[in-house]
DNA sequence: ATAGAAAACGGACCGTAGTCCGTTTAGTAT
DNA sequence: ATACTAAACGGACTACGGTCCGTTTTCTAT
């Protein structure tokens, strides 16, 4: 497909993606340092309770280093993401139906959604954190190839305007909602995989 | 309509809404006086730009006032945004159709969008403001109020979970989103109020 | 091996939201 | 008028994300 090769994983990878030209050894070792120190205090403490003074600290680096390593705090939450999101992406893009190719519009828009809210019940705390404090959220770009992902699904359903609608369903699928909704508010997961299936039934009935 | 009465338009007024009970006089003095300033830094600077220290400066108040007045940031800009979020709120509730009562759900919820939309353009930055750093966005008492609006409406239309579908419409219409579309994407806000009522439309359509 | 340049480093520094607590002041009871 | 109390005040202080810039380290070319 045309359209995977163009959007970067990665915020905008401040330097040196994992290996590519010539990294320092220096920044390789300290980023190593760092994205293990996070992990542990993640593991450890949380997502929301980890703060960029306190890996510098752990990883025994300056926190200069921290923010020319991952950019922001929301950069960071990201990386410490990729690997997940990766696979959550391999799976709507070219893994088996009805999530991957080879199902109708319908089926992989209602997969897609129940996939997401699994993923973002298992990885909330850090989406919310990654998305939080990035001036539009819709920049990060995994939000970017989700949306470019339902507006082709809409568009072969016959939606109007399917770059505005994805958007909409986008919004829908927000961790922050999606997190509360079930840990604030009590929903089950399955009454939100449910109220999306109507949702995505509904929409792409009609006509 | 018994829904209204119960929800409260202040976030939880850390004290002394407008004049209820005794409300000292150097306080009501100190209330005019904050509220005054912030209107006229946001009208001269926007609201991204204000400053709780700016604000406390500008009305010659000590910064322990301005949060003892209004809990924090997001309580100020709820306060400074009553005024339009009541008239909004009137509109919906008690307001000629298809807005209020007396027209379908459908073409309730069609106006209800179309209504949310341009006011969310009006007052942008403020609904930014006010829904960052809260958390869950959804103590904010007026998101409160239009989702039981909405939940209304869709248990009229026949929706099987109309409060977790309210959610997701919710979130559809966050401003943060309607903002961004509109100033950020350069989406015109009537592609957005055209995709609204698609959505509207084709959701309570079938069965 | 050496020197020079580019990249990375570290931590002092800044701006901002929010807290704390000793001091002041408005109402009230005598 | 006076004294008392609870509310309100103010601004120093903390925590945190993010920036800046002088210093150190790594790589490369000779």
């Amino acid at each position: 497909m045309f359209l995977v090769s163009f959007i970067p994983l990665q915020p905008d990878a401040p330097m040196g993606t994992p290996g590519l030209p010539h990294e320092r050894s220096d920044a390789a070792r300290n980023r190593e340092r760092l994205l293990c120190a996070a992990r542990e205090l993640v593991d450890e403490f949380g997502a929301d309770a980890l703060t960029m003074d306190a890996l510098a600290c752990k990883a025994k680096v300056g926190k200069g280093t921290v923010f020319r390593r991952f950019g922001s705090r929301a950069g960071l939450m990201m990386t410490l993401l990729s690997d997940a999101e990766s696979e959550f992406q391999r799976g709507f893009m070219f893994g088996p139906p009805p999530l991957g190719p080879g199902a109708s519009p319908e089926d992989r828009l209602v997969a897609f959604g129940e996939g997401r809210i699994y993923f973002v019940l298992e990885n909330g705390e850090l989406l919310k954190a990654a998305g939080a404090a990035t001036r539009n959220r819709f920049d990060v770009p995994a939000t970017k190839l989700s949306h470019r992902h339902m507006e082709v699904l809409l568009r072969e359903a016959g939606i109007a305007d399917p770059w505005v609608m994805a958007m909409s369903l986008t919004y829908a699928l927000d961790p922050e909602r999606i997190v509360d909704d079930v840990r604030v508010r009590g929903i089950s997961p399955s009454r939100l995989t449910d109220s999306w299936r109507e949702l995505i039934t509904r929409l792409l009935k009609a006509t």
